[in-house]
DNA sequence: CCCTCATGGTGATTGAGATCACACACAGCT
DNA sequence: AGCTGTGTGTGATCTCAATCACCATGAGGG
């Protein structure tokens, strides 16, 4: 749980923009209107309900998504990497943001104010072209999301999916079975929809049947074909 | 069900052209690439799956957007009404349709090619807000989607839920505490990810309780309070 | 007119998972 | 050392809603 009060904009960090495929006009218009900020594990970039300010870019870092309900019970959408857009919507549609974006980790964040994003998107189609695009990655990954939140009947395959999921969106250079896993069994809950324990217990039973292995923060995928047996149901 | 195959257009239909307030040169250019048909219910106009040919605006009538897994259990993702913009993220991002589209009556519904599309982005920054505009009006709904099926507990509530959105986001023109429900109980039961012999029960707990009364196809919220109080839980 | 099929209505049973209630491990403090 | 806090591991219950099974209704169609 983020301490709640966390003032945003910290040590600004040289722009290293990655803004991708732009062309170098654009990208130079950009850097004049553009912040990067850095922020520590916890911080709030925006939250739920807030009047949209702009679109947050991610250098560097995790950046976690999350919408709550009146009762504290908390759902985690999506934790954004390197290269993804934040608040992309709500900019756009000028309506408040609809999740709560916190650093999972220390990251890098560019930020674009929403009149200049606006204002860009009018003059520059292959900037509102590049915009959109990004939205339209937003739009897909929450559509995933939805439907195996929603049509993986149990809470083992909701898991099981999550796990080779990571996998996969992963860096190809690094070992196809282990990975870092820098969320607790109660954010993985939170991710896919369960209670703390029944996380736990999951983890337990997958480790007991030999799937999966625990050597510190380092989580190892041993049997990824069993995982991927639960998936489908 | 919808019968899986039914051949998509059928009998050209005259063009309203719900291009909203597109400046009138950009609307006269978007007339001769685009295509206005007429789609009876049933009708499929893109599954799940398939590669993207470009976007469908619904002029009139309703379009259900689903996903299904596969045991055969469905969601419904949301009906579209008129001025919603169907398949937009798919056609930008050049990725397969996340969801099937079919007419849950007789609809209208003007197709434009992914081709044009995205070439009128790039020549027009008003388009290509517009369009944007679309997108983001989808992902917003879709996230309070995510938010009201996933984080409220109990059938109850995502019914009561259900049934006073659709209250609110009615033409305020027709009497605000009676609508047809074009929908049954097992659609209902798609739409909030229940099982349709629930919603039955709900429903009649709802009629024994005074909370809603049926005339025939009509529903009559008669106490919409005391459905609001089921919300929060 | 009877048949059939889609829909609505209800009971009985069952199970997956939420919830409650602990105990344990391993930080980082002072 | 001792404390405190956060994360994990596991048992015992309990509850909601899925599921199965069946009947009623009503529309359409030969």
């Amino acid at each position: 749980m983020a301490t709640q009060p966390m003032r945003p904009p910290l040590k600004p960090v040289a722009a290293h923009s990655a803004f991708g495929d732009l062309s170098p006009a654009i990208v130079r218009e950009l850097e004049t209107v553009s912040l990067t900020n850095h922020y520590p594990t916890g911080a709030v970039l925006f939250s739920e309900g807030q009047a949209p300010r702009g679109i947050y870019l991610v250098e560097s870092g995790l950046v976690k998504l999350s919408v709550c309900a009146s009762d504290g019970r908390t759902l985690i959408l999506r934790i954004a990497q390197t290269g993804e857009a934040l608040g992309v919507a709500s900019t756009i549609g000028a309506r408040d943001y609809e999740a709560t974006a916190e650093a999972q980790q220390p990251c890098d964040v560019t930020f674009i104010r929403q009149s200049d994003v606006l204002r860009m998107m009018r003059v520059h189609g292959e900037f509102a072209l590049w915009i959109t695009q990004l939205l339209s990655r937003d739009y897909n990954s929450t559509c995933r999301e939805i439907r195996t939140l929603m049509l993986s009947g149990s809470a083992s395959e909701k898991l099981a999916r999550l796990l080779v999921g990571w996998l996969d969106d992963r860096p190809a250079s690094s070992h196809p079975t282990r990975m870092k896993v820098p969320l607790t069994h109660e954010e993985i809950g939170q991710m896919i929809g369960t209670s703390r324990e029944t996380v736990t217990r999951l983890m337990a039973g997958f480790r007991k049947q030999r799937m999966i292995a625990q050597e510190g923060a380092t989580l190892v995928v041993s049997n990824r074909l069993a995982l991927e047996s639960l998936i489908t149901a």
